[in-house]
This record gives structure tokens, C-alpha cells and sequence, in this order.
RNA sequence: GCUCCCUUCGUCUAGUCAGGCCCAGGACGCCAGGUUUUCAUCCUGGUAACAGGGGUUCGAAUCCCCUAGGGAGUACCA
């Protein structure tokens, strides 16, 4: 059996946690100070522009970038376009949009560069062809002539009789490649510019054994494994040459991507051997999954289900077809990111609200779950909530404003901080907050019937034209005198408290609900008062005849 | 099919590495009660889980084995 992973007496988990005890020693004196810089820590996020990203993408990035300031090291942003093909205008402008959004931010990108730039594989094009030469002339890999419709059939026949082909050492000694050809003949071939790929040659009879900073040791035989193309006959590395080159030049010291990744370590570790370099630890992070029955999480289950799968939203170029964001739907970016985060990751005590702060002191790669999580849309709408109620009422009154704004309403500043204050408990977003309080800038156009039949009796036209009676002398129209005035009015009169205050929200507001009537009165005035209850009482009258 | 990964309330999870403090704790949701002029908030309470089976042990959610279920991968995609 040969050892593949690093030949030191600890296994990687060991070191990684002493590593981390150390800085722990040393980051609280240096607290949200992340200028104490780690220069070994190294990670990247490296998405493949190939379309919006998903909530899933946004959380690796996320655990990526919490675990790179928690470590004072580097946060890179690389772009995986390796396959032409799958180009989508727009989605790499979108995933850093998304990102920033969120609050992620690279220390290197394509558009802040860095010491490693070019951070796009297609701008790295040249690079890999040397490298792939590396392994062909080390014996570590080998030209293959079978074409794509080839293979596709050796697929096809191996399916007929329930059977998996896989280029490997069984196969590879019967199909075209440099190991079945004389050298001549091959050179020839390439020289005649006959299309060809490159494969890696898994070496035989050996494990690999690999380390998981979550899943700990995992073990796989190489007779499992392909012959996996590293270079196209396109002349573009594919993903797995391209991400190892570039992990060991942008000296990435942990890699954290999602599980899907995890089959295809092997053949990564195997590739960092052939190539002679350390490689990187790794961390494979559960998947999210959909929130009813099984399965990755994809954009039909928002669709499906409706919520939200990507940050912002998103119009793919060929269909014209929208997708909804988080940041459209009225989700704050900081309760977003709260959610995300703990989606997989707990702190092991029973916070749940974090800013982003708290989140890199609070972060650990050991605290990462195994099991995949099933994305919940209502917790995800508690977490908005929290944090709306967190907000000053005076930013809270900005957003309401331009909301306003846009359904052609104006309202002054220091009278949606009001409406905010009294309605922002019950919602969870902003935009909810004109669906509950709508009569605050409108007269109630119709009355709810159910309320009528229920609260509007024959004597309270009377009643509520002497209540407004009442009203007219009280000057100072705020909430106390009010409340004090109604409250004499009702002792003296003696009506009852609730048969008069549910006829009068319904003059007021349409409709049972609402916040305290007195607030509400104060809040649009006397003179709206008056007009509410004095048109509300002809208006029910009408819509009682006409019923 | 094959390879790998995973499995605690409906959901997110604590507890598993270092077995007893766990007849399993918190949160979301749901249900009930209370507060209230309405609705909502809020408060109080409740609901509900160690996938199954075998071991090891004085003792197992925790260690070992098996079974079942689920997921991912299986491309000249990433």
C-alpha cells in the first residue's frame, strides 16, 4: 500500500487544530484587527461562470471568506471558465455582484487583481499546455485519439449489457492512445493536427488515502478511478488540470468546496503526487438540499415551492426568463448571510443572530456538519424579521419611502418613521409593511362585511358622529390625550370600551386590524380623522343598502 | 450498476472525537392558553427525534459490526 497524503507523523486534522489553538492565542489581542496578516492561509472560491450562482455557491464562498478572516489569511476570487461552451454573458458580473451584496469581499480577483493575476482561467490559457507536457513527458499521462462519438458509443454498448465503460486500465490497452501506438505514429497524428486529448494514467493496484478536514480519513482503491481527460482537444485544460495547477501557483493552502467535489479528490490528490507538489488540505461541505423530499437543492425548487435560490435576481440572456433574488424579495443581505451561515455550521451554543463580525470570531471548519441540510424558507424569513426589528426605524423609514415612492406615493420621512415604529413587530419585511398598514396613507376605499355584520350595529352612526363630536375639541392631537379623551367620553357616555373601538377602526382602518387607534389617529391627524369617520359612516350605510 | 459520502423532533441543530451530567437541550414551524378595543406582536405551556438490528460495557445517541434508507459522482461540464 503506498501513503499518498503528506508523510508527517500527524495527520493533517491534528496539525490544522494546533494551528488553529495558536491563533486563537493570538487573535483576541488583536480583535477585529484582521491587519495581523497569515500568509499561509490561502483559500479561493472559484466559480464556473456558467450562470447565476446559487444559495449553495453563495455559502461556500461564505465559509470560504469567514474562514480566511478568521485566519487573517487571503480570500481569492478565481473564474473556472475552462469550457467554452458554457459561457453565459453576465453571470461573472453577477456572481461578484452577488458576493458583495452579501458582504464577501476577495483580497484577489479578476477585478481587483493580485500578485497572481490573471485570476480567469481562459486569460490562463497558455499556462496549462506546459503542465499538461509535465505529466505526458513523467509518463504520468498519455495522448488519446477516440473521438467523442467513439466513446459515446463504447457507452452506449457497455449500458446494453448493464455495463459502466470507464477508460481505465482494462480498457486502455484496446483503444487509440500513445500507449497502444508506436511513438511514430503518434507524433504524426499530432503533427498532422488530428484532434487529441490528454488523459492521466491511474497508476495500478495502489490506494489513495486522503484526509478530510470534515470527514476525516477517507481511503479509495485506484482501480475505481478513470483515465480522466486533463487537457481538450479545444486546447483548454479541463477543470481538474486547471484547478490544480492554479491551486498550487495561487498557493492555496485549504480548499473548501462543496461535496460534489469529493469523488474527484482522489484523482486530485493523485495529480498533486504526480506533479510532485504538497497539496492543499481539503474540506468538502455538505450540500444544501431541497426544503420537501430529497435531493440538491435547484432552481426548480424555488420556483416550485416560491422562494428565492440566488441572491439577486437574475434574467438569463437567452430565454429572458427571471429568476427571483434575495435582494428583490426585501431580504436584508446581513439576515441573509446569518441564515446562510448557519445552514451546516453551528457555533455550539445557542446564538442564532450573528453580524459578520461575530461570525469570522465565531467560525471553525471543525463546527461544519456532515450531512447535507434541507433549505427552510420560513426560518429564512424569521432571521429578515430579527433583523428588521433590529433596524432604526429612521432606516427602516428610508427603505419605506422609496417603496412608496415607486406605487406613486409621497410621504414625509418623520411620518414613516411613525408608521415604521407601530408596525414594524408584525412584519418581516419592509414591503409588508404597506400591506398591514396601507389605511395610513389611504382612506379605506371598502369595509370589510364580516366586521360590519359584526361590529356595526344600529345605534353606532349615532355613536360614532358624537365620538367625532368629542374628537373636534381635543387639540393636542397626540396618543395620550387621545386615549384620555375617549376614555372620559366612553365613562360618561357610558358605552362600552369594545363596542365602540371596533366601530371605529372600522371607519378608520376597513377592517379589524392594526395597531392601537389612538396611534393611528395620531399618525394621520385630526382632520383625516374626522373625514374617515364621517365618510366611513355614510359609506357603510350605502354599502348596507346596496347588499 | 459501480465508487464515495451521510443518517438525532416536520425543519435547522446541540450532544458523538475524550460512553454516565441526556427517559436527549435550543431554534423555526405547528397547537393551546394568557395579555389586548381588532389583527399581529409579546408571554406561558405543549407537540415531536437518537433509522433498524446485533454486539462491547456495570452503563451506549455516543464505540464496533451488519442491514436499511438517502445523497453525490460516474462527460473532451464545472
Amino acid at each position: 500500500m503506498i501513503q499518498y497524503e503528506s508523510q508527517t507523523l500527524f495527520p493533517p486534522k491534528v496539525l490544522f487544530a494546533f494551528f488553529c489553538s495558536i491563533n486563537a492565542l493570538i487573535v483576541p489581542l488583536h480583535r477585529n484587527n484582521h491587519s495581523l496578516m497569515n500568509p499561509k492561509i490561502r483559500v479561493r472560491f472559484a466559480p464556473s461562470p456558467t450562470g447565476p450562482l446559487h444559495i449553495g455557491g453563495v455559502r461556500t464562498a461564505l465559509y470560504n471568506f469567514l474562514f480566511a478572516r478568521k485566519h487573517g489569511g487571503t480570500m481569492i476570487l478565481r473564474i473556472e471558465d475552462t469550457d467554452q461552451g458554457r459561457f453565459v454573458p453576465g453571470a461573472e458580473e453577477y456572481i461578484i455582484s452577488s458576493l458583495a451584496w452579501c458582504g464577501i469581499h476577495f483580497d484577489e480577483s479578476i477585478s481587483v487583481g493580485g500578485p497572481h493575476a490573471p485570476y480567469r482561467q481562459s486569460d490562463r490559457k497558455p499556462l496549462y499546455k506546459q503542465y499538461s507536457d509535465l505529466l505526458l513527458n513523467a509518463g504520468h499521462a498519455y495522448y488519446a485519439f477516440d473521438t467523442p462519438e467513439e466513446l459515446e458509443m463504447l457507452r452506449k454498448e457497455a449500458e446494453e449489457s448493464k455495463q459502466t465503460f470507464t477508460y481505465n486500465a482494462v480498457t486502455r490497452k484496446k483503444l487509440r492512445n500513445s500507449l497502444t501506438m508506436n511513438p511514430q505514429e503518434v507524433e504524426k497524428m499530432i503533427g498532422e493536427g488530428i484532434p487529441f486529448v490528454v488523459r492521466f494514467l491511474i497508476p495500478e493496484n495502489t490506494e489513495v488515502v486522503m484526509e478530510d478536514i470534515i470527514r476525516g480519513k477517507v481511503v479509495v482503491k485506484t482501480e475505481t478511478l478513470d483515465d480522466k481527460v486533463l487537457y481538450k482537444s479545444d486546447g483548454m485544460p479541463t477543470y481538474h488540470l486547471a484547478n490544480i495547477v492554479d491551486d498550487h501557483l495561487m498557493e492555496i493552502s485549504h480548499v473548501i468546496r462543496g461535496e460534489e467535489w469529493l469523488p474527484s479528490l482522489p484523482l486530485h490528490i493523485l495529480l498533486y503526487q504526480a506533479f510532485g507538489w504538497e497539496a492543499p488540505q481539503f474540506a468538502h461541505l455538505p450540500l444544501l438540499l431541497k426544503p420537501d423530499g430529497n435531493g440538491k437543492l435547484s432552481k426548480r425548487d424555488g420556483d416550485r415551492l416560491g422562494f428565492p435560490v440566488f441572491p439577486l435576481q437574475w434574467v438569463d440572456p437567452k430565454t429572458g426568463e427571471t429568476s427571483s433574488g434575495y435582494r428583490e424579495s426585501g431580504y436584508f443581505p446581513d439576515a441573509f448571510v446569518n441564515m446562510l451561515a448557519l445552514l451546516g455550521w453551528n457555533p455550539g451554543t445557542e446564538q442564532e443572530l450573528f453580524n459578520m463580525e461575530e461570525l469570522i470570531t465565531a467560525f471553525s471548519l471543525e463546527r461544519v456538519g456532515k450531512a447535507g441540510s434541507k433549505f427552510d424558507p420560513e426560518k429564512t424569513k424569521w432571521f429578515n424579521h430579527q433583523y428588521l426589528l433590529r433596524k432604526s426605524d429612521e432606516e427602516l423609514a428610508l427603505s419605506l419611502k422609496t417603496l412608496l415612492a415607486d406605487k406613486g406615493i409621497e410621504a414625509e420621512l418623520k411620518q414613516l418613521t411613525k408608521v415604521v415604529a407601530l408596525l414594524k413587530d408584525r412584519v418581516n419585511f419592509v414591503h409588508e409593511i404597506w400591506n398591514e398598514g396601507q389605511f395610513f396613507f389611504e382612506a379605506p376605499l371598502t369595509y370589510d362585511e364580516q366586521v360590519i355584520k359584526k361590529r356595526w350595529k344600529d345605534d353606532s352612526p349615532a355613536i360614532m358622529q358624537s365620538l367625532a363630536l368629542m374628537l373636534q375639541d381635543v387639540h393636542d392631537f397626540n396618543p395620550e390625550s387621545i386615549d384620555a379623551a375617549i376614555k372620559q367620553w366612553l365613562e360618561v357616555n357610558g358605552f362600552g370600551m369594545g363596542a365602540v373601538m371596533n366601530a371605529l377602526r372600522l371607519l378608520l382602518v376597513g377592517a379589524a386590524k392594526g395597531p392601537h387607534l389612538a396611534d393611528i389617529m395620531s399618525v394621520i391627524g385630526k382632520e383625516e380623522s374626522l373625514r374617515r369617520i364621517k365618510n366611513g359612516i355614510e359609506a357603510i350605510n350605502n354599502q348596507q343598502i346596496n347588499s
